[in-house]
Parts: structure tokens; C-alpha cells; sequence
DNA sequence: TGCTGGGGTTCCTTCAGGGAACCCCAATTG
DNA sequence: CAATTGGGGTTCCCTGAAGGAACCCCAGCA
């Protein structure tokens, strides 16, 4: 085997990188996020070519992220993000709060966020599902779980 | 250029992704962050070829999310992470909270988080940094921001 | 009848990843 | 005082994935 495997490490990041693990699934998920869904804006929008923008649509609609939906009586698609695919676009949020905090610079950000809830444009935080305070990487320890290696 | 070039984009996503846009640059970042901090650790828990290990490092500093740090006479590094790297953590714990919901399956995830300030076992949650509501996909408008491309 | 446009597929070239061998040098060991 | 060891790389070759461009299929339409 030449190109490491993720999917079978025991870890949850290792195992979610086999999904999104190269940098055009993250931009293929944004697009269709915000609502362009055909190969040829996808195509036209990335610059990706065309050969592995086919491919990386294939593999995410085998790892049951995106679903692939004919428009047409020709045989036209699009692709729609699952309910599973949806919930990984929490990952983009964040690297988006990352992203403006440290690469945006003098512009400032490209995107913002506004939050239907308060109206407020905002960003993401990452809180405690139990309690709700904030939860970062310094506030918590680490113990291994019941999927842990032998 | 053949490869794409993805730190130019105006979008934090992208950006995001030329820091840590291939699938091992988040595993080294979790490696040390739960404390493996040396070349030779990192490459036999990872089994990532050594050329390969050296370019992400380096890489890594460049983008100022590692310190190489000397910790010996003799010329031996460790490498940390700075505040701009701990605060990268966020992405992957966003990635162990979807991998765990979606990819666990049987075994449970392989690893637990436990929230120091309420002492819990739990995971994160996306809430807004104005309201402290949740925030998700589903809950945001996005709109064009000052960084925007012209 | 030919044109068009979406959604690919094929082909070739280049470059990045994998794997293994090699290197440098300070400390330790016999 | 050799010889060995071990960390932290570097070099080499081979394979496979990304880029780019051309090609293809087919339904609708002029």
C-alpha cells in the first residue's frame, strides 16, 4: 500500500480525514453548502480539474456525505448535502473562526456569519455539551474511550 | 504550478487548508498535543515516512502553529505547539466529535474527552460567540465580508 | 441535420508520498 | 581510545495522485 490508510486508524480525526482528509473535500462542501450543486459551477468555481473533482464527488457520496440527485430528464445531477454532511460542515465553521483570527490580515474576513437565533453577526465558539461553558484545548484531559486500540 | 495553491484564496476555509490541508498535518498536531513531541516519536506512532515527516514539520513552523525547540547540548528538537497551533486544536476536536458520531460505530469512540471546568465526561458543541446558542449549518446566513475577493 | 451544454472519461505529464538506505555527531560503552 | 548507539534528519528511487487538455455521450433545440 503506497498512500497511508486513515480510515482503519483508531481515531476519530484519522477516520474523519479518510473522509475530508485532502484540502478540495472542505472547499467541494462549502460550495455545495452554500448552494452551488452542479459539477460544472463546482468545476468552474474551484478550478479544480475536472478528473478529480469526479472523484472526489464519488468518494463523498460513498461515505454517505453528499447524495447525488438527478434534476433532469437527461441525465443531469447534483449534489446535496446529507444530513450527515451537513453536521461536517460544523468542521468548516471552525476552520473559518481559525482562518479570520490568523490569515485574514489587513482585509479582515472574506465571510460573515449571521446567526438567526440573536440577528448578530458573529462567529463560532466551542462550548461543553454538558455544561455549555467554553471548551478548548487546555480545558480538557484526554482518557482513552471504549473504541480504544487493543 | 501544478499542484493548486490554496493560501492565496480569499477564503479562511482555504487558507485554513494550506496550514493543514493534507491528512497528516492534523495528525501531528494531535500527536503533540497529547504530549509526543519528538521526530522519532512521531514517526513510529504515525508510520509516516520520515521525508515526509520532516517536510510537515517544517512546514508547520513556517506557518508559526510549531516551535522547534532544542532541549539537549547536542542537536536534539522537540517541537511545541504556539497559541496560533493550540487554538488549530479546536478543528480537530470538531473532527473527533463528528468521526465519533459517525464513524465510530460498534466500538465506541476510541477516545474521551473530560471538561475540566465541570468535571464531565462530554464533547463540543458550536454555539455563537454572541448569544451562546448554537450554531450550526442550519442556523447561519452567510454573508460577503470586508475581505471579500473584489 | 447540425449545434449546444452538462456531465463526465481518457490520456499524458509532473510532482508528492512511501520506503529504505545513508549520514552526522555527541554520548556512552568496552 | 576505538566502536557503538540513537536522535534527527537527508538522499534516492518508485509509484500513484493531481493538473490540464482533449474527447465523448446524449437530450433538446434551431
Amino acid at each position: 500500500m503506497q498512500r497511508t490508510d486513515f480510515s482503519e486508524m483508531a481515531c476519530s480525526i484519522a477516520r474523519t480525514l479518510d473522509v475530508m482528509g485532502e484540502p478540495w473535500s472542505p472547499l467541494i462542501l462549502r460550495d455545495i453548502f452554500v448552494g452551488m450543486s452542479r459539477f460544472e459551477q463546482l468545476q468552474s468555481d474551484l478550478g479544480i480539474s475536472r478528473k478529480v473533482l469526479t472523484e472526489r464527488l464519488n468518494h463523498l457520496v460513498d461515505r454517505g456525505v453528499l447524495e447525488r440527485r438527478p434534476y433532469d430528464k437527461r441525465p443531469r445531477y447534483e449534489y446535496v448535502l446529507t444530513g450527515k454532511g451537513l453536521e461536517l460542515i460544523d468542521v468548516l465553521m471552525v476552520m473559518v473562526a481559525w482562518g479570520d483570527k490568523w490569515l485574514a490580515g489587513e482585509a479582515g474576513p472574506p465571510v460573515l456569519y449571521r446567526h438567526h437565533a440573536c440577528g448578530e453577526v458573529s462567529h463560532v465558539e466551542l462550548s461543553c455539551s454538558h455544561c455549555g461553558k467554553p471548551m478548548h484545548a487546555n480545558d480538557i484531559d484526554v482518557l482513552p474511550g471504549p473504541g480504544a486500540a487493543a
